[in-house]
DNA sequence: GAAAATCCTCAGTAAATTAATAGGCATTAA
DNA sequence: TTAATGCCTATTAATTTACTGAGGATTTTC
């Protein structure tokens, strides 16, 4: 019942891409130490959202990634398929008995209806406007 | 983002005695040849339902396994949580950032909202109602 | 042309989880 | 007394997760 780092740490990335769009590429170094992830981790997560055209990747020395799209037409779902699969919360859904089967089909439509109606751009914004952190003090 | 075999065979052991509801015991071996299960799995999986108080045992021979409450107040959710833990798409959503954590806690609510609302009467009724089966034909 | 910064690929691995199986003891109805 | 059940602890094969390691390919800048 987990979304692993795959789809969280993906999340990330395409997030992040999301704030940089237009410009230019952003490298996985940045994007690495910006939330303390692995760059070589995330090396792995970024290849099938390439494969998957999500994201286009510029090669050689100040290359990195851009979204292949505007953020506002890349959704969380597209990028949770990539790296987690079909959304749903039973393999083979069609094998099970009448009941159950209507009840993973309700959990799955209303997964399906948060992910992809929540865009990189949405993701993006509400990303902007930080909490303060613990101990905060607005310095004037 | 699935929900295992303990939490799919949890549902249905529930949903069988929903269905007896009233009628004395159910042996766990009716339900795992009825289901096609491992009886001894089962075993291990009715124990956290025993001991979370959702079901009572009647041991010796002719035993079995009673409900603890009428089917119409025992929901999916509280079958669920026993066997698969809290009901969260992510671990510890509150040390994600805001965005993601929105995202996260919107998923979360909408899985609660179904599985809480699903009860084992709801689930026991629609079973009642089977599809027939390949090759099927209406003998007069 | 050399060096540095990046992407790209394949392989390995420790830990955890899943989905059981094995073997037996305890209790109770008939 | 026996058969039918529940109860309990341990073991295990397969899979998945979350990485790490090693190095090659491409491109920009000096």
């Amino acid at each position: 019942m987990k979304i692993s780092t795959k789809g969280r740490y993906g999340l990330t990335i395409m997030i992040e891409l999301a704030k940089k769009h237009g410009e230019g590429p952003t490298s996985l170094k940045t994007i690495a130490q910006a939330n303390e992830l692995s760059e070589h981790y995330l090396e792995q997560l970024i290849a099938p959202l390439r494969n998957a055209g999500l994201v286009r990747s510029i090669r050689g020395a100040y290359g990195g990634y851009i979204l292949s799209d505007i953020p506002s037409k890349i959704t969380a779902g597209d990028v949770i398929r990539v790296l987690e699969g079909p959304i749903t919360p039973v393999e083979g859904i069609e094998d099970e008995e009448p009941a159950k089967r209507e009840l993973w089909i309700r959990i799955r439509d209303a997964i399906k209806d948060v992910l992809d109606n929540t865009t990189l751009e949405d993701l993006a914004s509400h990303s902007e406007d930080q909490e303060p952190e613990e101990g905060y003090m607005f310095y004037i």
